[in-house]
DNA sequence: TGTTATTGGTGCGATGTCGTACTATACAGT
DNA sequence: ACTGTATAGTACGACATCGCACCAATAACA
């Protein structure tokens, strides 16, 4: 492959950036104080995928290290937004519960971020922007695994 | 406009956050030592677009706050990678250059990625990236806007 | 069963990023 | 010209993230 075909992927990672940089601060500029985006990403994720999730499969579902991940876990549980319980199956490890307070958390999130999507929903539609994911998500998939395979 | 609709907005975010991630990861794991991703980007921005930019352009080009870009233009400075000249049109500005060794760290940081990309795009085509740029692009461009107006 | 390698979680130090405060310069309105 | 406001860059402190070292528990395997 020459070098001449290396743009797209350099711009690819430029935009991602930047959508990452301007969507994290949009967000945190509408969450409680002291709250990140990566609380709210964690208190979601209990909320969709799996509640009673392990620090370690929450830190690989966010592509962070292990140690990040008991700092964030820490700071929701300061809030009494989760509760950390011993893992029935496996001694070493623990496990994430949402409690009402947290749940509590995200609607109040979700209702303080409604007027922002409100607007940009009418400048870019959430049907263009479904069919962007499939693609992201298919690229996002292969640099997972190249990335295990080269580790 | 309806909570059910929120989902691609947030799935957008996610899948970004974690390409981020991942790209930062690969990357930097292929610079040498102590150079990261935004000094990459710093020197690239220079080749690419235009050299003699000031620091606060560069900023907004990354979308990271100016003290970051002073901490970063430092580190390139260190490595003699830039140079700062005053800005002559603007006495409180400064215009950061490129130096030969610049141009050299870009060249060798191309190398040592080109058989990731060579890998890479056997899996996802750079064509494929292509198409995804400008929904990506115009995406950027509408936050970046919206960020401006709800200042 | 005993030994070794692997994995989950935490403590700690290093550092990248950010917000605030500050100085110097530029610009706008009078 | 003068005065108030905005902007470019830096110093400093706060903190999120990371890598490394470590321990406990598990898994792999002889």
């Amino acid at each position: 492959m020459a070098n001449d075909n290396l743009g797209p992927y350099f711009a690819l990672i430029y935009e991602v950036g930047i959508i990452n940089q301007i969507g994290t601060a949009f967000l945190e500029a509408r969450l409680p104080g002291d709250l990140l985006v990566s609380h709210f990403g964690v208190v979601s994720h209990l909320i969709r995928v799996c509640d009673g999730a392990t620090p370690m499969e929450l830190a690989r579902a966010f592509q962070v290290a292990k140690t990040t991940m008991t700092h964030t876990l820490a700071g929701l549980e300061k809030h009494g937004f989760v509760e950390m319980r011993p893992n029935p199956g496996d001694k070493r490890s623990k496990q994430v519960w949402l409690t009402p307070a947290g749940q509590q958390f995200r609607d109040d999130a979700l209702t303080q971020l409604a007027p922002l999507f409100e607007a940009l929903g009418e400048r870019f539609s959430s049907e263009r922007v479904a069919a962007m994911l499939p693609d992201l998500a298919e690229f996002r998939s292969v640099i997972d695994r190249l990335r295990d395979e080269m580790k």
